[in-house]
DNA sequence: CTCCTTTTTTAAGTGCGCTTAAAATACTAA
DNA sequence: TTAGTATTTTAAGCGCACTTAAAAAAGGAG
């Protein structure tokens, strides 16, 4: 049986469920996740299962076969790569980012992710700060990471997570190009009013508090040259 | 009536058709050209007509109204762009550039367009010669075109459209480094095969009739030095 | 103009992913 | 254990884009 897009989806969402449990994903789960009515996820599981996508089991639920696990893998690392494509080289605002990615996931081909990830310069992680499954099937771990409220200053570090996900201030950030694996350096910081001070790209920056306790970043090891490996 | 991937794909061929032919359309050529029976060609008409894209007339054929026009063209825009953006971005090889194009413009959205748009620097044809027609609706003219089987020898051109769209064709330009934007010079011509010497970068090429007839090129008429405007 | 061929449309039916409603099964609380 | 509730599956049916086969219309040669 060939894939399509709303095979690509249940597998992807399986997927993702199964990253935070083991126990077979009930139907009523799926239905939630892709609003399609239970009678539906149920046909469709049907047909994924007797085409080895997954193991089925009646009333009870589902878990992904490895075949199926590697069809929704990619399928997440197709989305977070096309999400942090269309943030950074093509400077698509934060809100439209994920439906944009959503769409073109089902429609963009293998290489032509592989060549974005070049691209990008191999990223870890997407711009929500999940991490991007890499060609093998192997999933980066988060560095340890520190609030940028609470960063040493003198230091250099990475964005490695942003926790708000509210429209209006991921946008905010985007302007200043605070996203995710940006470096950047710690200033300042002013006692009196919690704010930090971080330069970006030899851009200064103030940051309020609240600002600096969204953003996640972990201190960069080793300090590259700038150009050393074009 | 909202359009999809079919009816976009319907609307694309029309408007291409028309810019060759005033005639209405017959339902056998969108036959052919969709690779699907006439039957379902007078169906999808239809429905067309029902809402507002074109105007058909039962038996006779097809035309687009100013409505079906605009989405006709925005697709075109759409694919073009996006195969220039696959191959000078992305760095997709010839070959495949079409069909991953065919793909994406029914999943991406106008902005993301605009932005590869800007990306490329509002680049005026696509990899095959195509012209890209602009947000507004204008569609830039081709520079006045030679094919290189009716070249003059010692002269200078470059490369403008490519009229073959066969992969193997365009695999073996493609590693002649023969494709658009590119500057030649015409060496020589021989009567006896009717075959073509020209010399790219240096290198002198040797070209049959036929490719010779599948390449149109534009005289060079300023002669700029390499580097001069980086 | 008429016959005959080609083209186009209509009619009937298919596969797919979905829906709602009814039947089957699982879960829970006494 | 059982009764009642919640979940899941089955059944029937829909819309969509397609198919094939039959009917209708157009077009060309004599």
């Amino acid at each position: 049986m060939d894939l399509n897009k709303s095979k690509e989806d249940y597998l992807k969402h399986m997927f993702l469920l199964l990253e935070k449990q083991s126990d077979p994903i009930k139907t009523t789960i799926l239905s939630d996740r892709l609003q399609v009515s239970p009678a539906a996820v149920t046909d469709q599981l049907q047909k994924l299962a007797s085409s080895g996508y997954i193991n089925y089991f009646k009333y009870k639920g589902v878990l992904l076969t490895d075949k199926g696990s590697k069809v929704g893998k990619n399928m997440v690392r197709r989305h977070r790569i096309l999400e942090l494509f269309l943030q950074q080289i093509l400077s698509v605002s934060w809100d439209a980012v994920h439906q944009e990615a959503e769409r073109l996931e089902h429609a963009v081909s293998d290489t032509v992710i592989d060549q974005m990830e070049i691209k990008l310069g191999y990223p870890k992680f997407d711009p929500h700060g999940d991490p991007i499954p890499s060609i093998d099937g192997t999933i980066p771990n988060h560095d340890q990471g520190v609030l940028l409220a609470h960063a040493t200053s003198g230091r250099s570090y990475t964005v490695v997570r942003v926790l708000s996900d509210g429209a209006d201030f991921l946008n905010y950030l985007n302007e200043l190009k605070l996203f995710i694996n940006q470096k950047l350096e710690v200033r300042d910081y002013h006692e009196f009013d919690r704010s930090v001070e971080v330069s970006i790209q030899k851009r200064k920056v103030m940051l309020s508090q609240y600002t600096a306790l969204q953003i996640v970043v972990s201190p960069t090891k080793f300090q590259i040259k700038k150009g050393a490996n074009k």
